[in-house]
DNA sequence: GAGACCATGTAATGTGTTACATGATTTT
DNA sequence: AAAATCATGTAACACATTACATGGTCTC
């Protein structure tokens, strides 16, 4: 009831799928919803123990083999802890980009370097289009819910970038023109 | 040349743009960056320390009126940096967003569930869009320059996030309509 | 004279990453 | 036998927000 914490949002949901240690909800994280909402164990293993003391998730010793693994499932407090985040209004939205800080400040640049930042910006999206679109390749035929729902937002997302960077870029270009023929008319 | 930090970024860059408080550029960082590089007052006080510690600013005392006030400036070497930085390959470009979160937990929640988050979603987002129409309206006509290319990325990116809910909130319906039909054909 | 705004700064707190330490098991 | 992966955890550090403390000026 104290506001769940931002690892904690992630852990309950993840545990809403089943099971899980705090090792296979690191990795359902990175291949998941890293691009948008990340953790680390520095941040998973304390917290579990803290949902655990809160009475929102229960642990137990299940060794595979022999080697030690504590495996978490959400208790009914957790559960409605979760529903009751799902449902209330909090909705951060919190964005870090680089590419635009540089080209907010490009006019420091000579003519011509602002391209270069958007050309980079660019292909740094690309790249990351280009694993998302693999990943959705990947995906079962037929594959639905809401997760893929996620994946196809970033894809398109991603790709609307991109299309934003090419068309900026030609902008630049035409200015760079329109700029020389002035200079040369004179 | 240690490499700059987060909030040496923006300080550089505003700078750039004339001599400026740290009460000046907190101003201007919430008023212009603040949706994609935030700072605050616990970083930008002692950043301008250590940034004059390195050379890159100086800092001198320039009272209004009674009011103390000390005024920063950009040295060579601090342009210099700052140069380096906008033509640098570094491109951090991280988002959280809690909406797309909920959205990949939507099904946890009981059938209906996924559209409200998308709504919640598409209303922040139209609040925003709109604050910053304002901001484009009011600026003077003939305003360019790269900070008004930024300005527009904003608007154009929140658009596209509105457009992306109206779709998809019109999908869960359609699927929900679909469901009900097939229930109601047996 | 109240409230908004200019102005500087610090301390406490929160959030998050990275690196380290340890060790078993599985795959090549 | 080496490398990758499974598995847990902590400590150090970096980054960032919030609240507090202080006080002057300007406008209504």
């Amino acid at each position: 009831m104290t506001g769940l914490s931002s690892v904690g949002k992630v852990i309950l949901g993840a545990l809403h799928g089943g099971p899980r240690s705090g090792y296979e909800i690191k990795r359902l994280v990175d291949h998941s919803t890293r691009l948008f909402w990340a953790a680390s164990y520095g941040q998973i293993y304390p917290e579990l123990r803290r949902l655990e003391a809160e009475g929102l998730v229960v642990g137990a010793s299940e060794p595979r083999g022999g080697r030690a693994r504590r495996v978490y499932r959400l208790t009914p407090a957790g559960a409605d802890a979760l529903t009751d985040w799902l449902t209330d209004d909090g909705m951060e939205h919190a964005l870090r980009d680089e590419a635009l800080l540089k080209l907010f400040f490009a006019d420091a640049l000579p003519p011509g370097g602002a391209v270069d930042v958007v050309r980079a910006m660019r292909k740094e999206r690309e790249t990351r289009l280009a694993r998302l679109r693999e990943i959705e390749a990947a995906l079962p035929p037929g594959a639905g819910g809401f997760r893929v729902v996620v994946l196809r937002y970033g894809i398109e997302f991603h790709q609307w970038m991109v299309d934003w960077c090419r068309e900026t870029e030609r902008r630049c270009l035409d200015q760079a023109i329109g700029k020389a023929e002035k200079a040369s008319a004179r």
